[in-house]
DNA sequence: TAAATTCGGTATGAACTCAGACCTTTATCC
DNA sequence: GGATAAAGGTCTGAGTTCATACCGAATTTA
């Protein structure tokens, strides 16, 4: 080789990590698990319906054949049960699972590093997103709601129950950020968090910290206290990233 | 309708902003764009080699005739070159775009929401990185490496190498953080940055103070300190963006 | 100089995905 | 009760993508 005529090779260690997957899975099998993360996160509560097949196959980016099939696994699952005519649809008739009652995943060594990874994008994602919040302009509407998920997360009795309702109040937040690019990121880690929670039960003794926290994000939101709002969230999000860390 | 017997619906105003599209283009249009990006970005620079095909499919995820494919696109485009054989491969020949050279690239008012977000990303992302990588442990090659992307980037004449340099600063710090999903974040939004600077001629008036807050970052991510670290990201990712937005 | 190796180039059939049209079922409205 | 609307169910042909071979060219290396 003519050594020295030819540039220097890019820093490959650092920066061919650039290069990720272009997508992860077939188009099927991503809709599966949208929808299913969408239904184990609580975003369609038990006994709601799911939008139309046509509006979800333009939602997801998708031909509604590939949607259907979808669908389809996801009523052989026992997730959904589907009916037809007019008013019809496919409607949620999964209750949320307990830690307990699912089979331990086996935690390989690539998903406990991408769980890992999890709790760091978190620690950035979330706060960020409730900073942003705080920074928002609220419709009254929008207020009501995140006092009604935080209601919600305080009225649940049951752990699985608990968990739905803290998943859609951290949705919530992500949500009022109104960025796009922010809210995706809070589900992703949300939809991991979920995993981990359901492979490693976790004790209940901490709710009532874990409430005091919810509620003191939520008051710095609705305040429009940026600062506030993002240090409440680191914290919430580094006791949660502590006890997981502990148990990994 | 037995109003009444159904749950109530899911606060979809804000929640349906969960089921975004589950992927973005065909295989082929993502396999070029990632590659067009990962050029201009300064990943892989003027005269070096792109990967052997088959790894490029591998770390892309894509079938190597999907991959050989966006690569003959890339070298009509003039991206690259391709030689056969073994030591043989496919070269960077496009010298970075300056602004004026390329065509103003029509803005539509998503492509602006778009970018508008991008920046609100970034401010969440790049400063959560820099503050991350100032928490590791860094070798001696990723200090010398850090330092070397800083070097390039005061080093730079060239208005289009200068930008290439910063965003190999970028990535290079997220790099560090070793997270890949911030990687992955930070790549994403660098490359809606730089489309931005293409598409709208910043004056350069501000390099010598974009400079000073780069080696603030750099100094404060070697010397350990993730507090001010993210902070000096956080002030070089207002003032780009004020810039930016005053021009949009 | 000959063999091995590492590249890009080509071919093929299976599987997946898409867009769009059309049908059937059910609820509601007149 | 009939018309309309809104949902799921079905079909089809074209376009993409994939995995897996195998071929040809250029460079090392024995």
């Amino acid at each position: 080789m003519t050594a020295g005529s030819l540039p220097e090779p890019p820093v490959t260690d650092l920066l061919d990590s650039v290069l990720h997957p272009v997508r992860g899975h077939h188009a099927f099998e991503a809709c599966v698990e949208r929808l299913a993360t969408a239904i184990r996160l609580g975003v369609y509560p038990l006994g709601t319906t799911l939008p139309s097949e046509r509006d979800l196959a333009i939602r997801l980016g998708v031909s509604r054949a590939t949607l259907r099939e979808a669908i389809a696994a996801l009523r052989e699952a026992g997730f959904v049960e589907t009916r037809r005519g007019r008013g019809g649809g496919t409607v949620v008739t999964q209750k949320p699972k307990t830690p307990a009652g699912r089979a331990a995943v086996r935690v390989t060594a690539a998903k406990r590093r991408a769980w890992l990874d999890a709790l760091d994008f978190r620690r950035v994602v979330e706060p960020g997103a409730a900073a942003l919040a705080a920074e928002r302009e609220l419709t009254d509407g929008q207020r009501e709601q995140l006092e009604q998920a935080l209601a919600d997360v305080n009225e649940a009795r049951k752990p699985a129950e608990h968990r739905q309702a803290d998943s859609r109040l951290h949705l919530t937040v992500a949500a009022l950020s109104a960025s796009p690019r922010l809210i995706e990121a809070v589900t992703s880690v949300q939809a991991s968090l979920h995993e981990m929670l359901l492979a490693i039960p976790v004790l209940d003794r901490n709710i009532a910290h874990s409430d005091r926290q919810h509620a003191r994000i939520v008051r710095s939101v609705l305040n429009g206290q940026p600062t506030r709002a993002r240090r409440a969230m680191e914290d919430h999000c580094d006791d949660t990233a502590a006890l997981l860390r502990g148990l990994l």
